[in-house]
DNA sequence: TTGATTTCGTTCAATATTAAACTATATTTG
DNA sequence: CAAATATAGTTTAATATTGAACGAAATCAA
């Protein structure tokens, strides 16, 4: 039986969640748009949070790893992978501890497309940023994050949203 | 020439908005993964945001004004709505004043159905209920929505990711 | 160890979306 | 008014994603 705030019925809490992330879901449908043309020709959202993915952190990752990261389902890992692979932005080695496993790594080409998109999003970016009340953006990041960790660990936990 | 506050350079301008929007876009990868689940067999979440959009605010919209609202292209609303019609969700007629245009509306069972897409989803959200910050995510819900409203004027501004 | 189960990555069919072309109707402009 | 331009909705081809099935490899359990 979930427990929800004092202050708030199920239904409220219900309705918050939802309004929240119906909320988010139309940032990101606008912000991917605005994204998706800002990107070098070619290069999708896909590809790019890839690339973007192993610019951040570096190392190996296995396609389910990427898969997990990203929330989509192991076909489209192996679908975006493989047109990565192709323009040689990502390098796939096989496993030998384990064989089921590959080991994907961004290549130097690749490091480079990610930073020739950076550039691109960069115009685009601070056209917005006239409009953009940048400093409360920067105030509900840190929380968005909480959240974002704590809806990871609910799915893991409830098995609600795991991809498989 | 754009302005950033002061303590900002552009650099870090730009970087704090694709740093947020990827945040954005990561909860609502996880987020609709976990509604796209929880619907009803035979609902998409295309078809339930367009009924959710006239459960709340009524009345009649043309396709157009549909896609601009959801931000997407007029050929997906074009067979979203054909789907809803289809199955009786909505009501589509011509325009007599314009002859162009057509008007949707939402039925009595495109209604129905959209109350029982919110009853179904209402299970998952109470138990991501537990674990979620409840009170944080009502918090910064206004300055989410402010936001929405911020690319909304920049995009129709600056004609970027304006959809045709 | 052997058999059952799980995990990993690929493939396939179905579906949704985009981008662009196209027709029809409205609006603007000279 | 006539011509040019813009807008509305549909269609089409290309692409991305899902969900499910599959074979291979690893892990677990009796």
């Amino acid at each position: 039986m979930p427990s929800t705030p004092a202050t708030m019925t199920q239904a409220e809490a219900a309705d918050l969640i939802y309004t929240f992330f119906n909320e988010v879901g139309i940032l990101a449908q606008l912000s991917g748009t605005a994204m998706r043309r800002a990107l070098p020709a070619g290069m999708t959202m896909a590809q790019f949070t890839v690339l973007n993915h192993f610019a951040r952190l570096g190392g190996q990752r296995t396609p389910a790893q990427l898969a997990a990261s990203f929330q989509v389902t192991k076909g489209a890992i192996t679908n975006t992978l493989q047109k990565l692979e192709a323009k040689g932005h990502v390098r796939i080695k096989n496993d030998d501890a384990d064989k089921r496993r590959k080991l994907v790594s961004a290549t130097d080409l690749g490091l480079q497309m990610r930073a020739q998109a950076i550039a691109s999003l960069a115009g685009p970016a601070l056209e917005m940023a006239d409009r953009l009340d940048l400093a409360a953006m920067g105030e509900i990041l840190p929380t968005l994050q909480k959240i974002r960790q704590e809806l990871d660990e609910a799915r893991t936990a409830t098995d609600f949203a795991n991809i498989d």
